[in-house]
DNA sequence: AAGTCACTCAACCGCAGGACG
DNA sequence: GCGTCCTGCGGTTGAGTGACT
C-alpha cells in the first residue's frame, strides 16, 4: 500500500508559474513567513500543490537567490565539489550562496559535464578517459596478471568518494571552526580535514583555469584541481600492504589509529588543498587524480605501483590505439 | 519562411528521513 | 513501536527558445 498523494493532483494546477501566482506566494510569505507548505496554497489562494509552492519558493522566489549566470569561480567550485562528493547537489549548493541545488544540478548537467567530457575527463570519476578505459579493461579482463585486482575494483567503485562523503558531512557540520578534524579509514589511517573550506575563498590552480577556459591539458594531468602539497618527510616509510576495496571504506572514528596518512586542508590560502605526509609522494604534473585519490585513501607508496601500472597501460594503449582518445565518443 | 534539432531550466516525481502524536 | 505528516533530496521530464538547415 503506497503512500497517499500530498494533494489531490487532479485538482491542482501544474506547469509554469504565472506572475500572479508568484505574487501570491511572495505576499503570503512576506506576512506569515515560510512553514507548513501544505497549508500555504489554501491560505495564499493558490490552486497548487504545497510541494510545488515550496519548490517555487526555494528555487526561484527566495529573495537571497542569484539569478545571474554562474561565475568561473562558482563553476570551479562545483567541479571540485563534484569530484569530491559526487552528485550531492544540495551540499554543493550550500557552498554557493544564492544558488539552489536545482541551479547547480542543471548547470552541471548542461554545461560542466559536457565541458569535462570534451576535455577527455570522465565526469563521474573525474579521471581521464584513458584511465577509465584502462581500468575497465583490467576489470573486464579479470585483473589477470597481477595481484591487485581487488584494488582496481575498489577504484572503479568510488570508495574514495565514500571517504570524501564523510569528510564532506563533517565539513557541513562545522561551519565556523577552522580547526582540523581527524577521522580514519579502515587502514586506521587518520585523515585530517580542514573545515575552513567552508568559508574561505576558493583556490585556483593552473588546472582550474584550463577547466574554465575549456582548453585541454594532457589527460594524465587533467583530472584534479586540488593542489597537492608535498610535505617534508615525516617519519618512516609507509608499509607496503595488500589492498582490498574494503580497506578504503571509512571506519568507525572510535577505532584506534595507527598509521599516518593525512589529508590536510591548508590553513591559509586554499580550501581544497590536500597535503600528504607520504614521503614518496610526488606532485609532478603527471600526477593524475587517480594518483591523488590513491594517496588520499591509503598509503601512497603501496598504491603507487598500481598507479604506475595504470599509467604504463595508459601509454601502452595510446601507442597501440593512437586514435582511441580522439575518436572516443560519449 | 518553415521545419528540425539541440539546449536550457523550471518543474515534477518518488523516495527517504525526521518530527510528532 | 507505529502511523501520519512534512520536508529535503536527487533524478527526470518537458515546455520554451534559439540555432541551424
Amino acid at each position: 500500500m503506497g503512500r497517499p498523494p500530498c494533494c489531490d493532483k487532479s485538482n491542482v494546477k501544474k506547469g509554469l508559474w504565472t506572475e500572479e501566482e508568484d505574487a501570491k506566494i511572495l505576499a503570503y510569505v512576506a506576512i506569515h513567513g515560510v512553514g507548513n507548505w501544505s497549508l500555504i496554497p489554501k491560505k495564499a489562494g493558490l490552486n497548487r500543490c504545497g510541494k510545488s509552492c515550496r519548490l517555487r519558493w526555494t528555487n526561484y522566489l527566495r529573495p537571497d537567490l542569484k539569478h545571474d549566470s554562474f561565475s568561473p569561480q562558482e563553476e570551479e567550485l562545483i567541479i571540485e565539489c563534484h569530484r569530491i562528493i559526487g552528485s550531492r547537489w544540495s551540499s554543493i549548493a550550500r557552498k554557493l550562496p544564492g544558488r539552489t541545488d536545482n541551479d547547480v544540478k542543471n548547470h552541471w548537467n548542461t554545461k560542466l559535464k559536457k565541458r569535462l567530457m570534451k576535455m577527455g575527463i570522465d565526469p563521474v570519476t573525474h579521471k581521464s578517459v584513458s584511465q577509465v578505459l584502462s581500468e575497465f579493461r583490467n576489470i573486464s579482463g579479470g585483473g589477470h596478471g597481477n595481484g591487485n585486482s581487488s584494488f582496481k575494483t575498489e577504484l572503479s567503485n568510488n570508495s574514495v568518494l565514500t571517504q570524501s562523503n564523510s569528510a564532506w558531512e563533517m565539513m557541513r557540520r562545522n561551519t565556523t571552526t577552522t580547526s582540523h578534524e581527524t577521522y580514519y579509514n579502515n587502514n586506521n589511517s587518520p585523515m585530517i580535514f580542514s573545515s575552513e573550506f567552508q568559508t574561505s575563498p576558493f583556490h585556483f590552480s593552473n588546472h582550474s583555469n584550463h577547466l574554465l577556459n575549456g582548453t585541454t591539458s594532457s589527460c594524465s594531468s587533467s583530472s584534479s584541481s586540488a593542489s597537492i602539497t608535498q610535505q617534508p618527510n615525516q617519519g618512516s616509510q609507509a608499509p607496503v600492504t595488500t589492498f582490498s576495496w574494503s580497506d578504503y571504506l571509512l571506519s568507525d572514528p572510535v577505532l584506534p589509529l595507527t598509521s599516518q596518512t593525512q589529508v590536510v586542508g591548508s590553513s591559509a590560502t586554499s580550501n581544497l588543498t590536500f597535503a600528504q605526509n607520504e614521503p614518496h609522494f610526488n606532485s609532478q604534473a603527471e600526477c593524475s587524480s587517480q594518483k591523488i585519490d590513491s594517496q588520499a585513501v591509503g598509503t601512497c607508496h603501496s598504491a603507487s605501483s598500481f598507479v604506475d601500472e595504470i599509467l604504463d597501460k595508459d601509454q601502452e594503449m595510446l601507442s597501440q590505439f593512437p586514435q582511441l582518445l580522439n575518436d572516443f565518443d560519449y
